[in-house]
RNA sequence: GCGGGUGUGGCGAAAUUGGUAGACGCGCUAGACUUAGGAUCUAGUGCUGUGAGGCUUGGGGGUUCGAGUCCCUCCACCCGCACCA
């Protein structure tokens, strides 16, 4: 019974590749179906346990999908232009091409190690020039558009120009930057570089001077979803705003569209709420605040409560809002500006700090309702990127306006009668209206809409919608990226590329550093940079998120030079139908794929306004963290480890300086609770960390040096954390695979849990599955290594067994569950065994079944079986329910709810019969006493209730 | 603070529409075979009780003949956003 996996994977490797088994093509007479993982960027660390999670997941169900009839598209690629790639040049003088590509070839090894069923033909990579000729390419397109607003669509700037040629700004629907009027005269007069620096305002893809995220230490700027809590997401490095010209995309033109768009999509929900609150979308209205005193100025507010602005007692600005040195009187000048000042001081990490801190402006505004003076503010607490950076202040209805009435002694008008709803606190859309004039008695909601109708029709203001969503950040000053099909005229003017000069290749380097005024290290190339005369190429390069924005439409048509995917191709394909992947990826690739997947939709590329139907997050696996107890106080000047057992026993909490994480190869009995440091392990462990030598040891036998260490055990601390290099918690999937086989790999992946959960990585567990396996395999072959299926009639109960697996197995693959249908295989095999059955009428079935969990094995089997097709291109086995139906049925028997005895009945018997047998057992008739029966509950194949 | 999610044995977890809670695996206990076992096989294993039985899905309450599942309420943990007007 020897199952050697090592020879059957080699084996079937080979095979599969020499008859490329996995190869698809558009194919007309089947279904299509489109199964994605989130392509991985090449990392120098390779793969661990945890990534080939969601592959595996995507595999299985690309499998079984195959067997049940559709074309399956299931490719793989690589995100391969990065910043790591671009450090680590940096530090080691290591091309970026060749360390990503070396990188590719060691992850192609571990993916092919797992059998994973990747049409490898296709393979992408983003630095391929072939391949980011086309991210060049709709780049421009993004240039070359503008987004109509009463259209809701993306038109040719051409359309614009025309527009604006005839009767200017006037009647123009277009999202924009910011809305500058101008007459038709005024636009044909305009030079050159005035029109362009006009359409800018338009274009999806723009230039603009503006504030950036400017991370010093890695010498570029970044996108809003890279800063996480004011330091890099990569790297934990300071990111400060800076004012740099820089491209930017206009996601925001597509806000609403990004909203809406997610309703339809069977995403789960927390992920659909990530997206939500990125976009950040609140209903509201503009009104115009008329300064006192100033017949120039007034100050625009947005609100989502008109319904309040009779509690407005004070306005309030932000600290660098653009009006604020305008309006500001002369004798508190002083004061605002130092204010002004020390708050610019303090945004970079400002979240949560709640801040009554301000200053009066000496200026007044003017209610535009009651026409009374209301003083002008600026505060801490109003941000210049929000809303208009201005705000009209209701301390009745709002508790930051409260406090900071309550701090400044500002009047408070209580607006909102709560009486009726003792629960709700401000803000809450709870209560009815009062002290509001002709508002009062009203509840919120019928207020809101009152107010925002007396608003519009007296010109005080105007409904709106507003986005948190800000435009995307474009420009990198990086060298392993793609570089930007632009270049610029004398004037500085952007000229773009024309589609036969594509793509534009990055240059040979060799020296990564960044040029001294922060461009990108492609300035330091003049030969690039000036390709002739009066020509300056744009130096930055795209960031990380270009090229995965739209790679899963190249998987369709990889090789294609004329075209990003053929017509055909992407007419069969259409979109992604599963995509599987982390919900790290949930505002940044997520979100700026569906942006330019609108825009190809908008201009008929694609033919779907969606391009990722379902998704699934894939959970982390995470490691365990061993680590060893160290004591504060040294002992006698020596190191001074204690067994956990002992700690936790003495509560010696506080006197421990810190946990000393432990090279997982050292524990024995890794990951469980007695997880403890043998002999050899601590002789590993000095020798890995020869500073503690010297140090002794504690456990309850008494204190040793490592020398005297003897039968005793060294009790380490266990806990649940990220598997990483530096708890060196690492568990490689190669490791685990020589070991126990890859289906094993596979299959034990699976049965830790359901696959959108994280969970550790346990190593003890693997052993179940790994039996199992040999278990299914000794049904096939016995201890002598010979066949042993036979073709005898099947044994009673086998159909039964083997039709309620194919059963379970169909219905759990389609909903994901692959836990659950693994247990349901280790069921049916252990039943076969039982029954000692060997009839090729139901070990072929299973073989089939199990084929998309075990790739490796099925095939083996399935072969020996006599079969000249694989397995994987066979039909998925339909179970039969005549098997599955009973004609006996064991019922419970319950009184009042609890089950108090069964019976076993034909299944076709009436309710009367039913109630009349389960009367008559004796336990029921020791449970009745006597007692009269006052409804008698039967559900045919279910139960019997008695209710006494 | 707001939004989303999750709470079931010693552990990972099952449970279809409200119908025998804890399938399957790990671990543990006992036994068999063994020179040996960290191999294999068999049996047992939610808690409690000698037993009949009683209790049990984070806590409390409700609807129901019957609730892990539905409703109300509280608690804990995880994730996201966070002075968002």
């Amino acid at each position: 019974m020897k199952l050697d996996y090592q020879r059957i994977e080699a084996k079937w490797r080979k095979t599969w590749t020499e008859t490329q088994l996995y190869r698809v093509n558009e194919d007309l007479s089947k279904p299509k179906y489109y199964v994605l993982d989130m392509f991985p960027y090449p990392s120098g660390a390779g793969l661990h346990v945890g990534h080939p999670l969601g592959y595996v997941a995507s595999d299985i169900f690309s499998r079984y999908k195959r067997m049940s009839g559709f074309n399956v598209l299931h490719p793989m690629g690589y995100d391969a232009f990065g910043l790591p790639a671009e450090q680590y040049a940096l530090d080691t003088g290591v091309h970026p091409a060749k360390s990503t590509s070396d990188n590719i070839t060691r992850y192609r090894t571990q993916l092919d190690n797992i059998g994973l069923s990747f049409d490898w033909s296709r393979q992408v990579r983003t630095d391929d020039p072939k391949y980011y000729k086309w991210t060049q390419w709709i780049f421009l397109l993004l240039y070359q558009h503008y987004y109509d607003t009463s259209k809701q669509t993306a038109v040719p700037i051409a359309d614009l120009i025309a527009h604006f040629e005839k009767f200017g700004s006037e009647n123009v629907t277009a999202a924009s930057s910011q809305h500058v009027p101008f007459t038709a005269e005024n636009w044909n007069t305009m030079t050159a570089e005035e029109q362009n620096a006009m359409l800018m305002n338009y274009r999806l893809a723009y230039r603009k001077v503006g504030y950036v995220n400017w991370c010093e230490a890695l010498g570029t700027v970044l996108a809003n979803d890279e800063v996480k809590d004011g330091v890099s997401e990569r790297g934990g490095f300071p990111v400060v705003q800076k004012e740099m010209l820089q491209w930017s995309l206009r996601i925001t033109a597509y806000a609403e569209r990004l909203l809406s768009g997610m309703d339809g999509l069977q995403w789960n929900e927390s992920l659909k709420t990530i997206q939500r609150n990125w976009i950040g979308k609140s209903e509201g209205a503009f009104v115009d605040f008329r300064v006192a005193d100033n017949l120039e100025q007034s100050i625009k507010i947005f609100t989502t409560r008109p319904d309040t602005i009779y509690g407005a007692t004070f306005m309030v600005l932000a600290p660098d809002h653009d009006l604020v040195p305008l309006i500001t009187s002369d004798d508190r000048k002083k004061e605002v500006e130092a204010f002004a000042e020390k708050s610019k001081n303090k945004t970079t990490n400002r979240t949560g700090v709640k801040t009554t801190e301000g200053m009066w402006t000496g200026a007044y505004a003017v209610h535009p309702l009651s026409g009374e003076n209301i003083p002008i503010y600026i505060a801490d607490y109003v941000l210049k990127d929000y809303g208009t950076g201005a705000i009209m202040a209701v301390p009745g209805d709002d508790e930051r306006d409260n406090a900071f009435a309550t701090q400044h002694n500002l009047p408070i008008v209580e607006i909102i009668d709560r009486s009726e709803y003792p629960n709700a606190g401000m803000g809450d859309h709870e209560g009815v209206l009062q002290n509001s004039i002709f508002l009062n008695g009203l509840p919120i909601d019928e207020a809101i809409q009152k107010m925002l109708d007396y608003l519009e029709k007296n010109k005080l203001g105007i409904r709106q919608t507003e986005y948190k969503l800000r435009d995307a950040n474009f420009s990198r000053q990086r060298y392993w990226g793609e570089p930007f099909p632009v270049y610029y005229d004398q004037n500085g003017m952007p000229v773009e590329l024309n589609q036969n000069d594509l793509p534009l290749e990055l240059p040979e380097l060799d020296d990564f550093k960044p040029s001294p005024d922060g461009r990108s290290p492609l300035a330091r190339i003049d030969t690039w940079m000036k390709p002739q005369a009066g020509i300056e190429r744009e130096t930055d390069t795209m960031p990380g998120y270009a090229g995965s924005s739209w790679y899963f439409l190249r998987y369709m048509d990889p090789d294609n030079q004329n075209e990003f995917a053929s017509k055909e191709a992407i007419n069969y394909w259409q979109d992604v139908d599963l995509y599987v992947g982390g919900i790290e990826h949930a505002v940044g690739h997520l979100m700026y794929s569906r942006f330019w997947h609108k825009v190809l939709y908008d201009l008929n590329f694609v033919p779907t306004e969606e391009p990722f139907k379902k998704l699934i997050n894939q959970g982390m696996i995470q490691g365990i963290v061993e680590s060893i107890l160290l004591m504060k106080e040294r002992d006698n000047g020596y190191y001074h480890f204690v067994s956990a057992d002992i700690a936790s026993e003495r509560k010696l909490d506080d006197t421990i300086v810190s946990a000393i994480p432990v090279h997982i190869d050292f524990v024995s009995d890794y990951g469980h609770p007695d997880s403890h440091l043998t002999k050899e392990g601590i002789e590993a462990f000095i020798k890995w960390r020869p500073e503690y030598t010297e140090a002794l040891f504690e456990t309850k036998n008494g204190v040793f040096t490592a020398s005297q260490f003897g039968e005793e055990q060294l009790v380490t601390k266990s806990e649940v954390g990220k598997m990483s290099k530096r708890y060196h918690n690492v568990v490689n999937p190669d490791d685990v695979i020589a070991r126990y086989g890859a289906d094993c790999f596979r299959m034990y992946e699976m049965f830790l849990g359901p696959i959108e959960q994280s969970k550790p990585w346990d190593t003890m567990g693997i052993e179940g599955v790994s039996k199992f396996l040999k278990k299914l395999w000794s049904l096939y072959y016995n201890e002598q290594d010979e066949w042993i299926v036979t073709n005898d009639e099947p044994k009673e109960g086998s159909l039964k067994i083997l039709h309620a697996s194919i059963k379970k197995a169909t219905e759990d693959i389609e909903r994901f569950s692959f836990n659950t249908s693994i247990s349901q295989f280790m069921i049916c095999v252990n039943e076969l065994r039982k029954l000692d059955e060997h009839s090729s009428q139901v070990l072929s079935p299973l073989v089939q079944i199990i084929a998309p969990f075990a790739p490796y094995i099925a095939e083996e089997l399935w072969e020996a079986l006599g079969n000249t097709i694989s397995v994987h291109k066979s039909s998925f086995p339909q179970f039969d329910k005549t098997y599955l139906v009973e004609n006996v049925f064991t019922y419970p028997v319950c009184i009042n709810g609890k089950k108090r005895s069964e019976i076993t009945l034909l299944k076709d018997v009436t309710n009367q019969q039913i109630e009349e047998q389960a009367k008559a057992l004796p336990e029921v008739i020791k449970w009745l006493e006597d007692k009269p029966i006052k409804k008698v509950i039967i559900i045919p194949e279910k139960m019997i209730n008695f209710v006494i």
